[in-house]
RNA sequence: GCGCCCGUAGCUCAAUGGAUAGAGCGCUGGCCUCCGAAGCCAGACAUUCCGGUUCAAGUCCGAACGGGCGCACCA
């Protein structure tokens, strides 16, 4: 928050210095932590940003704006220095990490959190993965993704939706019903051959024998309802059991199946409007969707020739209902293997006469299983797959989701599964945590004594460990800022990391319970601070804050 | 062939266009009469190649090479 309120004041300041140069107030600046071989708390660099169009030095302009924030802003800034190429170091005041401090106290889990930003209202859309098997590892890694981030931007002030997709109509249902009758049959000793194109795995045999088991006429079944309600029960599961919750499970069927008062469904009713709009048109017997138009690549079919619809007018009708909901931003995760969809789905957004910004789609790369080090194949039609309730239960919730935190999305994730059964240090997740451990069998020590106070002199906090340990607590906002800005929540777990390695340092080096009661006491504080902000961050990240740590 | 993503340390990955490119694992060597050694300290090791833009490039642009994914009137 500190840094707000530095490039808060900043951002007048430049303005007006940029306005008296006559140049364009808009430039780009940005005000950065620096490095950390830099002691400063911040650096700006505008002073390079304007050396250009000014055709001067760009250090003489930063002494020359450096003057102007000494004396407007001497309440905030201690003093500043000019280095490298034209870069403007500030330092800020003891005073206002001490401030900051105190805030983070007091508002504990409600630090940094915006109470409400009416800019957006925002729906994130995730995992979506059609109920005709269990979830498997790469769902896992959306379901993080997409789970976390939510979680930030909600902490952020935007009134934020989590939706699931559920695909519960067309082939795929109709191959699943027939998938688990065959299986039935088979079990009630019918020679049948099972269709290398139907779903293989062990879990439509389970499915099949809990239906033998309830002695029903075989007319009497609803295979294809049976199953889905099964898998689906399932899925909840799971995602429970990873910690993930929807405010919203939107079904397929009620915009491809439901019919208003003239018969037509919501997919019926917008390829006619797009029709109407010029945006498809009808070639060889089957209507297109002139996405082309928008930047896609090829038209595509929203009706077959032989009159059914297929998915891309199924998720026209879905977006389209989306934006009706009122939400301003959609944001949509996506597996690597979807990123061709990207393109019509913009496409539709624009003819929806949205901005094409309007809908963000978060790509993530797919999850490669090792095991044994040896790659392994990953297929809900052969039925060889590593579910997510498998990883799950063997190297725990807290394991999984912070490893799936770790990269960005962008980036391809080895998951290797012998590695994440291992409930030992390898885990990055216990470097965290155990700070939190620490802190708590610090504070059991500090019950034993009476001479420890609540109204404490923080300033007693001025060793090189503590001012780091209390920077690295007030850029917890900026952190949030960059998930945020990057739509990716991967940043909390470097933070955490980062603020892990501070306080170690910090309790290395410096002892919380000694002689000195003020001192004590004031360190004391500091370590509270640290448990709400790794409370906060690991809370944000779905992993779960363990008093103790076990041997 | 066309399109999208990626190429950073031995391995897995970080790094809002900024200063001396960071972690974890692994490796070498130290640190527990003291709040938890699941920790700390020290050491070795990296931007695939070639051009370009920029005051500044791992990051942006172009080309090459390598890996993943996608290119259906499938879902």
């Amino acid at each position: 928050m500190i840094k707000k309120l530095v490039s808060d004041k900043l951002q007048i300041i430049i303005s007006d210095y940029f306005k008296s140069k006559g140049l364009d107030e808009k430039i780009k600046y940005s005000l950065e932590i620096p490095p950390k071989n830099i002691d400063a708390d911040f650096a700006l660099n505008a002073a390079m940003l304007a050396a250009k169009p000014l055709k001067k030095n760009p250090k003489i302009i930063a002494q020359e704006i450096s003057d102007i924030i000494l004396k407007e802003m001497s309440d905030i800034i201690d003093k500043t220095a000019i280095a490298g190429a034209g870069f403007i170091n500030l330092y800020v005041k003891d005073l206002i990490l001490f401030k900051e401090l105190q805030k983070i106290l007091i508002q504990k889990d409600k630090y940094a959190s915006v109470s409400q930003n009416n800019k957006e209202k925002i729906l994130v859309e995730f995992v979506s993965a059609n109920p005709t098997g269990p979830l498997h590892i790469g769902h896992g890694r959306g379901a993080a993704i997409g789970d976390s981030l939510a979680r930030v931007l909600k902490y952020l002030g935007y009134a934020v939706s989590k939706e699931y997709y559920l695909n519960d109509c067309g082939n795929q249902m109709l191959v699943l019903g027939q998938s688990t009758k065959i299986r039935y049959q088979q079990l009630k000793g019918g020679k049948i051959d099972f269709p290398s194109d139907h779903y293989q795995g062990d879990y439509i045999n389970d499915i099949a024998k809990n239906l033998a088991a309830q002695n029903k006429n075989i007319d009497e079944i609803d295979f294809k309802e049976e199953a889905v309600k099964d898998i689906l029960s399932g899925i909840k599961n799971d995602l429970n059991d990873f910690g993930v919750d929807f405010d919203i499970w939107f079904s397929e069927s009620d915009i491809a199946v439901k019919k208003d008062n003239s018969g037509k469904t919501e997919v019926d009713k917008i390829c006619q409007d797009f029709e109407n709009m010029k945006f498809a048109y009808m070639q060889d017997g089957a209507l297109w969707l002139k996405s082309t138009q928008f930047g896609d690549d090829k038209d595509r079919v929203l009706r077959r020739s032989d009159g059914r619809y297929t998915y891309l007018a199924s998720d026209a009708a879905y977006h389209k209902n989306k934006f009706e909901r009122g939400f301003t931003k959609l944001i949509n995760l996506l597996g690597a293997d979807h990123h061709g969809y990207i393109a019509r789905l913009k496409a539709c957004a624009q003819m929806l006469g949205h901005s094409k910004d309007d809908l963000d789609v978060v790509l993530y790369q797919l999850v490669s299983l090792m095991r044994d080090g040896q790659p392994a194949a990953m297929s809900t039609r052969t039925g060889e797959f590593i579910t997510l309730k498998e990883v799950v239960d063997e190297a725990g919730k807290d394991a999984c989701r912070f490893f799936f935190l770790l990269r960005a999305p962008d980036s391809q994730l080895e998951f290797d599964i012998e590695l994440a059964k291992k409930q030992s240090n390898e885990n990055p997740v216990f470097y965290v945590q155990y700070v939190n451990a620490r802190c708590n069998s610090i504070l059991r020590e500090s019950k034993k004594r009476a001479d420890l106070k609540e109204d404490v002199d923080l300033t007693l906090l001025n060793t090189k460990e503590e001012r780091d340990l209390i920077k690295r607590l007030c850029s917890f906002y900026s952190m949030l800022s960059l998930c945020d800005k990057t739509l990716s929540p991967h940043h909390i777990t470097a933070y955490l990391m980062e603020l892990a390695d501070s306080y170690h340092r910090f309790y290395e080096a410096r002892r919380v319970l000694t002689d000195d009661a003020d001192l004590s006491s004031a360190r004391l504080k500091l370590i509270s601070a640290v448990m709400i902000i790794i409370k906060n961050g690991l809370t944000l990240a779905g992993v779960s804050v363990p008093d103790q740590m076990y041997k």
